[in-house]
DNA sequence: ATTGTTTGCCAACGACTGTTGACGTCTTCC
DNA sequence: GGAAGACGTCAACAGTCGTTGGCAAACAAT
């Protein structure tokens, strides 16, 4: 099938090993199965059988049902530069499109969303990403540093808000959005959220 | 330890009968752990242990986990009239102060939506409440009736993910937020989304 | 007092879960 | 060559899950 895709195997550290090839397809497989089913309907035995491998592999490489988890979901968002003046004026729309470029690509958001809602160690994964990847970005626009954490949480309450509709639960209107749409509704929403002065 | 609550049993219909008391605890006990746990975690023993009862009589009164769930989370928004002239213009606050109403006296709603993350019959439940009780406001305020949908799945996802940040996921930020703060905040966008030409 | 019905508890079923250990095979190093 | 270890398969464990049927007590109706 494949050998290698942007979210595959070899972390950048340790020699490369034998069984690269099993780890990656376990991982890739869990990231499926965890996006789509949640984290107690996620078997291992069926992370396995997508695999194609034995069950006892996936306790091997990743001990439990919970280090399979922390390893195949990690989370970059990737976002951008913002403290430049023009692009602050538009931080709105970058960070909507952004947004919509991440989930549309990359199914581990879906699965650290899913999981998260009933699972302690995600949701404090997420609040990690808040806190280490949303808070920075808010703090580089936002005139109080005082405020930078209320105006990152209502940024993610509409960014998270429109992912769960759409891609969690796909609801049919939020679904049959267009992404245009969704940028000219969302970007002034974001940029009110990040730069306007407290209401 | 108490006898009736809000939620309490006798839907309206039917003689009352003897059991009227159990399968009320049942109910009780199973919205707080599909609320706190979802569908997957929230066992019906342990349902059963918090009512005092037997797991047996889950499944007389209830048949299924599926029936039970059915019949513990039924959700009437109670949204309020807004096609007066006056509370158009004011529908954004009246829609955001109600949902925090909603959200922080009825764990039936966090319960559904801990669950539709991962169930389907809940997920279709959730596009029921959107489609019978949140799209008709939508159509009381909004310009063009064409755009209805689009504003209310905008509507949806920005009062959700709310919900989602601040009870489900608990972000401390998000939880952080005062009541006022969050009003001064959304109404606007709400409004925006409900009542503004379309960008 | 006798029936029939409702309410409740108990024990158990089959299925499925995460997890473990033993055992054979293949690769690698000396 | 042989030794050491990584890789993979198989069978099984202990526990939990939803669910079922039988049986005793409390009630209702006659």
């Amino acid at each position: 099938m494949n050998g290698s895709d942007s979210t595959s195997t070899v972390p950048g550290s340790g020699a490369p090993r034998r069984s690269d090839a099993t780890r990656g397809a376990i991982l890739a497989a869990a990231r499926e199965r965890f996006a789509t089913d949640g984290y107690e309907r996620a078997t291992i035995r069926a992370i396995a059988k997508d695999a194609n491998i034995d069950p006892s592999m996936v306790m091997r490489y990743y001990r439990n049902k919970e280090g399979l988890f922390a390893a195949a979901v990690a989370i970059d968002l990737r976002l951008p530069d913002v403290s430049g003046a023009d692009r602050r004026q538009d931080v709105g729309r970058i960070l909507v499109e952004h947004f919509l470029d991440m989930w549309e690509n990359n199914e581990v958001l879906t699965a650290l969303l899913r999981v998260g809602v009933t699972n302690r160690a995600a949701a404090d994964r997420m609040q990690g990403i808040l806190r280490d990847q949303l808070l920075p970005v808010a703090r580089q626009v936002c005139p109080d540093p005082e405020q930078v954490p209320a105006r990152a949480a209502l940024l993610a309450s509409q960014l998270l808000g429109l992912a769960l509709t759409r891609y969690v639960l796909r609801m049919p209107p939020a679904v049959g959005l267009a992404r245009a749409e969704i940028v000219a509704w969302l970007a002034p929403t974001i940029q009110r959220y990040l730069t306007a002065p407290s209401p």
